[in-house]
RNA sequence: GCGCCCGUAGCUCAGUCGGAUAGAGCACUUGAUUCCUAAUCAAGGGGUCGCAGGUUCGAGUCCUGCCGGGCGCACCA
């Protein structure tokens, strides 16, 4: 249940009656009428924009239009009261009962609270990650990923169908590189001294493992022969091997994607050549030459006629290349192919989770969307940005064992998966983030991790304590779901209450903007309230939770309780953090 | 030079498809422990929402221009 969702319904019902009996105009467009919470409080618990919103297509003044809708609503039974206030909002005051109501909801339903259907299981897909299979994931990797996994957790939970995607970009000269650095330490561990590594191959001690391992498997058979002959089969067994350390990675951080897509297989199986043909044949291809970039014109900078896509048909600056100087295919036109594939597959809602060095990439890559799907697919790109390490505000130094990075891996060894994953979404995605090493390990409010977890464990432990106090009472959430919620009536209770309520217009909310943070950002509201109703007790003994000689009454703040660590722990599950059973 | 993103309290940041008197934490001041971790809470002060125009009943939010910062900028991936 969604008492938002509901009063809207009901508003929108009114209108439609009003409009149907002649004291409004008939058939208005009720696209733009919202139900929402009034910033302050005091005027009132829900309001309508509702005669705001169609004063001009009613062609009545707000308050007009106002008045007889208010005088509607002032029937319904959970209303309380209704008044117009400022230009035209229409205030409305609830029964407690109409919000109590949403406590045994919360206990009937479990984290499942908050499930939405305005995804109403349309197919979406997500990407995120797709770091180059080369090595270790590092610190630049982890936001992306997490972000993308917990807009995936949200995606699912409003309602959409959601494939988590990972393509892995096994086709390119990196990809070269990587096969001569493990064919270097497949010699080293053959015994051969290889000294340094050279200039432009990886350099990082994880490959040592794939050289070992190849050496015993194949023995000496790839020693003294051709790069020819042993190129493609270190490529392949390169790529097997670093794709292995990269699931480990993510499996660190609880990250497990539905579809690990090459885009080598788009090369082999002429997939590129296709969709390409397709655009040809709409005439969106051209021969052309490029102007050099203005200000910033490189060294080596000479006119080459190129095989071009016009993506400034569709919204880009400029029409960009598909094939390199020497033939061959650029990135761009093997992305082309596998957006194109994820719109075969049935994603017509396709969502790309990039960093902030792929901004420039954006454009092109929407436009090749709308161009290859015939407006039909929407692409929408997240960037993420940048994660500045500090460690007591200073630049963090971690030795760097991978190469000249620190690894994923060194991030979850030192402050734990949870505050990883909390952390990286307590920011929009595209505002940069402070990430310091030593306050989130601390234990206090200035943790947000902590904080929210802490909510949950002093509930899990009001409810071990209530268990003692009352042993034959049923504090299950089916026992508490009977209790009699009228007893909850301090404006503390009730504002806790009235939160929860709002968890699956959250939920919507945030799916609909891409913006899982906010989910963060709700939790943390949440815990607030709590931990302000905690300390009302200490106030005042009789707003504790568990009062002895009343079971009535602690059987109504605990089923609000239990209710408050349900939603928060249904958060949690989004963001792929667990929720904590004590604090040690 | 061009494109994208950001600019909100001393600091770090929220701000609901445009809504009423712009919010939270930190820091500062003061106060609160018989429940169940004071690991928390309550109260107070603190703002030209970068600047200037525009759109409209209404702009932190949308549009235009400028200022400041980040990222990117033929064929790399």
């Amino acid at each position: 249940m969604d008492i938002y969702a509901d009063i809207r319904a009901l508003v929108a019902a009114e209108i439609t009656r009003l409009g149907t009996a002649g004291q409004l105009p008939d058939a208005l467009d009720l696209s733009g009428v919202q139900v929402q919470a009034p910033r302050d409080a005091s005027q009132g618990d829900l309001a309508t924009n509702a005669a705001l919103a169609l004063a001009k297509q009613a062609r009545m003044k707000p308050r007009d239009l106002a008045e007889p809708l208010a005088e509607a609503l002032t029937d319904h039974g959970d209303i309380e009261s209704v008044d117009v206030a400022g230009p035209g909002f229409i205030n409305l005051r609830l029964a407690e009962g109409a919000w109590r109501r949403c406590i045994p909801a919360v206990l009937d339903r479990g984290i499942a609270f908050g499930d939405g259907d305005i995804g109403a299981g349309e197919a979406v897909n997500v990407e995120y990650v797709s770091a180059n299979p080369t090595g270790p994931l590092h610190v630049g990797h982890v936001r992306g990923a997490v972000f993308g996994d917990a807009l995936a957790a949200l995606l699912a939970k409003a309602g959409f169908t959601v494939t988590k995607e990972y393509v892995i970009n096994d086709a390119g000269s990196q990809i070269t590189a990587l096969a001569r650095s493990v064919h270097l330490r497949y010699r080293e561990a053959l015994g051969e001294a290889i000294g340094d590594i050279p200039e432009g191959l990886y350099p990082g001690d994880y490959l040592v493992p794939v050289g070992r391992a190849i050496a015993g498997s194949d023995g000496d058979k790839w020693l003294g022969v051709d790069e020819a002959e042993w190129l493609e089969p270190f490529r392949r067994r390169a790529v097997v091997e670093m794709m292995a350390l990269v699931r480990e990675d993510l499996a660190t951080i609880g990250i497990v994607q539905d579809v690990y897509f090459s885009e080598n297989q788009l090369h082999l199986d002429g997939r590129i050549d296709e969709v390409l043909a397709g655009l040809e044949a709409r005439g969106l291809i051209y021969i052309g030459v490029l102007e050099p970039p203005k200000g910033k014109k490189p060294d080596d900078w000479e006119p080459r006629p190129q095989t071009l896509f016009k993506a400034s048909e569709f919204g880009d600056d400029v029409d960009r290349p598909l094939k390199k100087s020497d033939g061959s295919y650029t990135y761009f036109a093997a992305d082309i192919a596998y957006h194109f594939d994820k719109y075969k597959r049935g994603f017509k809602r396709q969502i790309d989770v990039w960093g902030a060095d792929h901004g420039g990439y954006v454009k092109r890559m929407r436009a090749a969307v709308t161009a290859v799907s015939e407006g039909e697919a929407d692409l929408d790109v997240r960037i993420c940005q940048l994660v500045r390490l500090l460690r007591d505000g200073e630049p963090a130094k971690m030795s760097k064992r991978a190469g000249d990075f620190v690894t994923l891996r060194q991030l979850v060894d030192e402050v734990g998966r949870d505050v990883v994953r909390f952390i990286m979404l307590t920011r929009k995605n595209d505002a940069p983030l402070d990430f310091d090493l030593a306050r989130v390990r601390e234990q206090s409010k200035d943790n947000p991790v902590f904080y929210v977890q802490y909510a949950h464990a002093r509930i899990r432990s009001v409810m071990r304590n209530a268990a003692e106090t009352f042993p034959e009472v049923d504090l299950s959430p089916a026992g508490l779901a009977d209790a009699d919620l009228a007893r909850l009536s301090d404006s503390a209770e009730l504002d806790l209450v009235k939160q929860i309520a709002r968890w699956p217009r959250t939920v919507e909310a945030a799916a609909l903007a891409h913006e899982p943070h906010r989910i963060a950002f709700y939790l943390h509201d949440v815990a607030a309230s709590f931990h302000g109703l905690w300390n009302r007790g200490n106030e005042d003994p009789s707003l504790r939770f568990i009062i002895g000689e009343d079971v009535v009454l602690t059987s109504a703040r605990l089923a609000l309780l239990e209710a408050a660590r349900t939603v928060i722990a249904s958060g949690l599950a989004i963001l792929g953090v667990e929720p904590a059973e004590e604090m040690r």
